[in-house]
DNA sequence: GACTGAACTATACC
DNA sequence: ACGGGTATAGTTCAGTC
């Protein structure tokens, strides 16, 4: 017997004499890898029709215990069955728990359920690893003390004590949750290669970099130096390792990470790059690419999230192999700043550092002094993603721990998955039989019934405004299904007394008030947020800070979740509900406001902004205690701000306001401005039209009028018309978002691409397109736009008109229009025709 | 060949 | 297939005269 303690890390399963085995790889707190071996009961659910007598129910449970299967060779039965009273979307039932030798046998033991007596089966689609978290509730990264029979010298369960290059391996005879948590440092290893092709495995791989705790390395065997392969530059370079040959590389390679064996190996893209790149290359060479544990190779699969989107995931045996931008993307991504996800971009908003620049060419054009710049290049990626994966470890980890899923599956997953995952892990609470996940089918159909409506956007009046006022509902789709108990297990279609009832686009639905299983949850969700939050608040670190954003995000997605497809307690009449809720509480909010004397301006979702005019702020203060105090449930109303000035404008269109573009100068001393919807915040606009609509903004707003601005933009224009403006002002950058042959328009973007496909400068699917508007060759007519594409390198004057009329005078043209300012007439000195002039 | 509405495309807001 | 409805707006495409 022997005894330690243990943070489980990750999970896998095997298979020995027809039995199913988890295998837990982790760490002990003196920081040896350890791996549990153990085993969890395996069954499924038939959920019984209503009113059977015992008898038929003991004569059911007869016939199921006899089944006996033979399936794809293995001898497998019913191992006992038991009678339990469960609940079943939110309704009391009887069910049968039946359980089986192998959890792989479940699907086959579910065919042969067809019994009359039996409503439906369920609990049979859930991963086994999913399934032993939840049954034996040995939560990833949490601290535990395990006791067991240890299997280091022995061929017992195949020899895998023996197989696996770990400190020492146990087979669970019991184990209990530490109450206190140890520190746990998980040892990080990131990694990025460069090559010469972009396509996978076209090309050489010239260097692989290594960073570690400590451990700085680029392995290359290219030195840019063909005889006796010395290069002056790079040979006192102490980080850099010179092997052979490509083969030596990937062996190099492997050998590092297995000496090092860290619990994470960390890349920027590499389950859609690095990974597969290796792996395409080890096998050109014969190289065996041993990174797992048990010297297995990388494995691929194309079932992970995102998949469709041409993506694959790539696991490594007992080290959990991490893409962080596929993280980056789910958990972070709609709270950034930055335009792209590219690891410079992101690497400068979180670090505050930068990609070494370097400007990546075909190796055999280096000359000789650039290798030593291509090195630090290529090490500076590695440290960059090193450095990110400890800013995002806290937020990766906590996430982890609430939705109980481990590090692996959880950076791969979508937000949808996070929600399911919770709920999965937390049905034991409320004796639910988990729904089972829609069949292809089942998503098709879901898919093609139309979508729902969505929330309410009040159109503005334009114009430019003094003191505006914000209100804002907190959490609104959230606390709506709170609230009024929303979901789908929760919906009548009986009237009964109290109910909640909602007109949607769909016909009318009505919610009980008996508290379903959906709401119940999610407030406790966001009860646990709340805690997380004054944790917070008073214990401000990475960790709790973490756990709050966390319940955060996990809050916020449930109503995306129950309006997802794919989710196994989709329901569109409950996504319809709580949108037509969304609509309600606005709208009648928006009168009631109104009704009080204001004007309102603007509304989108779960906002509303009016004027205060004359009132003071404690006044508005009132107002909003007030109209909080009808509010029902948990639903609230909150001051966003106080706002000096505000502006709206027309479409471009001209007669309507424009939705979703506004403008607001706060009521601090700080002046900040925050702006919506323009140009400036849009990154497929030239930066000259944008910072040019940034200042126009900031000075209309900061002086309540035109003068400044308008002089500003004379200014501007002068500049433009004498060609006084950098290249990097007037690129435009657009996103190529498919391969280029699949596009049915060849807009400007699609021409840059293809201009630089010809070039032999990798393009593909996700890259940001960079080109400007050059000026029509001599004597040829405007024509279209795209055929005066040129890439930011290619030498040519920039089309003043085009600048002038489609960047810049567009981008302002709307906020002078505010005040009565025909801007083209006063740039262009044209006069405008109107009905005065006939 | 100029004009025009529809289609396609990208991106933002919440 | 992996969050989705509400919006703005530019460019090309296809049909018309």
């Amino acid at each position: 017997m022997v005894k330690t303690d243990f943070i489980p890390l990750d999970y896998d399963y095997f298979d020995f004499k027809g039995e199913n085995y988890i295998r837990v790889i982790g760490r002990n707190s003196e920081g040896k890898r350890v791996c549990v071996v153990d085993t969890c009961p395996v069954y499924l659910w038939a959920v019984l029709k209503n009113g059977l007598s015992v008898k038929q129910i003991n004569s059911l449970i007869e016939k199921i215990e006899k089944i006996k299967l033979d399936s794809k060779g293995r001898q497998t039965r019913v191992e006992k069955v038991e009678i339990k009273d469960k609940n079943f979307l939110g309704r009391p039932v009887k069910a049968l728990k039946i359980f089986a030798t192998n959890y792989k046998d479940l699907h086959e033991i579910a065919n042969h359920l067809d019994f009359d007596e039996i409503e439906c089966r369920r609990g049979y689609d859930i991963g086994f690893v999913t399934h032993y978290i939840s049954e034996k509730k040995m939560n990833p990264l949490l601290w535990y003390e395990i006791k067991g029979e240890s299997l280091d010298n022995t061929e017992e369960l195949g020899g895998i004590g023996m197989a696996l290059d770990i400190d020492s391996c146990i087979r669970i005879e019991s184990f209990k949750k530490l109450e206190k948590e140890k520190e746990f440092k998980s040892k990080v290893l990131a990694y990025d290669i460069e090559t010469d092709e972009i396509k996978i495995g076209d090309g050489e791989i010239l260097m692989i970099s290594l960073v570690s705790d400590n451990f700085k390395k680029v392995i290359t065997w290219k030195t840019g130096v063909e005889k006796g392969r010395v290069n002056k530059h790079t040979k006192d370079l102490d980080f850099v390792e010179l092997v052979e040959d490509e083969a030596e590389l990937l062996e190099r390679f492997v050998q590092y990470v297995r000496k090092i064996s860290p619990d994470f190996l960390v890349g920027y893209f590499s389950d859609g790059f690095d990974l597969p790149y290796l792996k395409a290359r080890a096998q050109k060479f014969k190289v065996p690419l041993a990174l797992g544990l048990d010297d297995t190779q990388p494995r691929f699969s194309r079932g992970g999230a995102r998949a469709g989107k041409g993506f694959v995931t790539g696991k490594t045996s007992g080290i959990i192999h991490i893409d962080l931008l596929r993280f980056i993307q789910t958990a972070y991504s709609q709270y950034m700043q930055s335009e792209t996800l590219s690891l410079n971009e992101v690497a400068n908003e979180f670090l505050g550092d930068e990609k070494k620049t370097f400007k990546i060419q075909h190796s055999t054009g280096l000359e000789e002094h650039q290798w030593k710049d291509y090195f630090e290049y290529n090490l500076h990626d590695s440290v960059l993603t090193y450095k990110l994966f400890e800013k995002f470890w806290p937020d990766m980890a906590e996430f982890s721990k609430i939705i109980q899923e481990p590090v692996f599956e959880l950076s791969r997953a979508g937000l949808s998955k996070y929600v399911e995952s919770y709920i999965l892990h937390h049905l034991e609470k409320y004796n639910e039989i988990p729904e089972k996940r829609p069949m292809h089918e089942e998503i098709g159909s879901r898919r093609s019934g139309g979508k729902v409506e969505g929330a309410f956007v009040l159109e503005p009046r334009p114009g430019l405004y003094e003191n505006v006022v914000l209100f804002d509902f907190t959490s609104m789709h959230t606390s709506i299904i709170i609230s009024m108990n929303i979901s789908g297990q929760t919906r009548i279609d009986k009237q009964e007394k109290d109910a909640n009832t909602i007109e949607t686009s769909m016909g009318k639905f009505s919610f009980t008030k008996k508290p379903g299983f959906i709401p119940l949850l999610l407030e406790d969700i966001f009860k646990q947020r709340k805690k997380a939050k004054a944790e917070y608040k008073s214990n401000p670190d990475r960790i709790t800070l973490a756990r709050s954003n966390a319940f955060k995000l996990l809050s916020a997605s449930v109503h995306g979740y129950i309006g997802f497809f794919g989710a196994r307690y989709y329901s569109k009449e409950a996504s319809a509900s709580i949108l037509a809720y969304v609509r309600k509480f606005n709208q009648d909010t928006i009168k009631e406001i109104e009704n009080r004397g204001f004007q309102v301006i603007y509304g989108d979702t779960d906002s509303i902004a009016f004027l205060r005019d004359k009132k003071t702020k404690s006044e508005i203060k009132e107002l909003l205690k007030e109209l909080n105090s009808n509010l029902p449930g948990i639903m609230e109303l909150e001051l966003e701000g106080f706002f000096k000035r505000g502006i709206w404008v027309t479409t471009r269109a001209g007669n309507i306001g424009a939705k979703k573009k506004y403008a607001l100068l706060s009521d601090d001393s700080e002046k900040r401005v925050k702006i919506r919807g323009f140009e400036t915040v849009r990154r497929d606009w030239c930066t000259l039209a944008r910072q040019v609509q940034s200042n126009v903004i900031n000075l209309v707003l900061e002086e309540g009028n035109e003068k400044s601005a308008l002089e500003y933009l004379k200014e501007i224009v002068k500049k433009v018309k004498s060609r006084k403006i950098n290249t990097d002002q007037i690129v435009i950058r657009t996103m190529l978002k498919k391969p280029i042959s699949e596009y049915k328009s060849i807009s400007p973007h699609v021409v840059a691409a293809k201009k630089m496909k010809a070039l032999n400068v990798p393009v593909s699917s996700g890259n940001l397109i960079e080109y400007y508007i050059a000026q029509p060759e001599n004597g040829k007519k405007r024509g279209l736009v795209r055929d005066r594409v040129k890439l930011p390198e290619e030498k040519g004057l920039y089309d003043i008109e085009y600048y002038l009329n489609k960047q810049i005078l567009p981008a302002v043209e709307n906020i002078f229009q505010v005040f009565e300012l025909d801007i083209k007439e006063i740039i262009e000195g044209k006069k405008q025709t109107t009905l005065g002039d006939f």
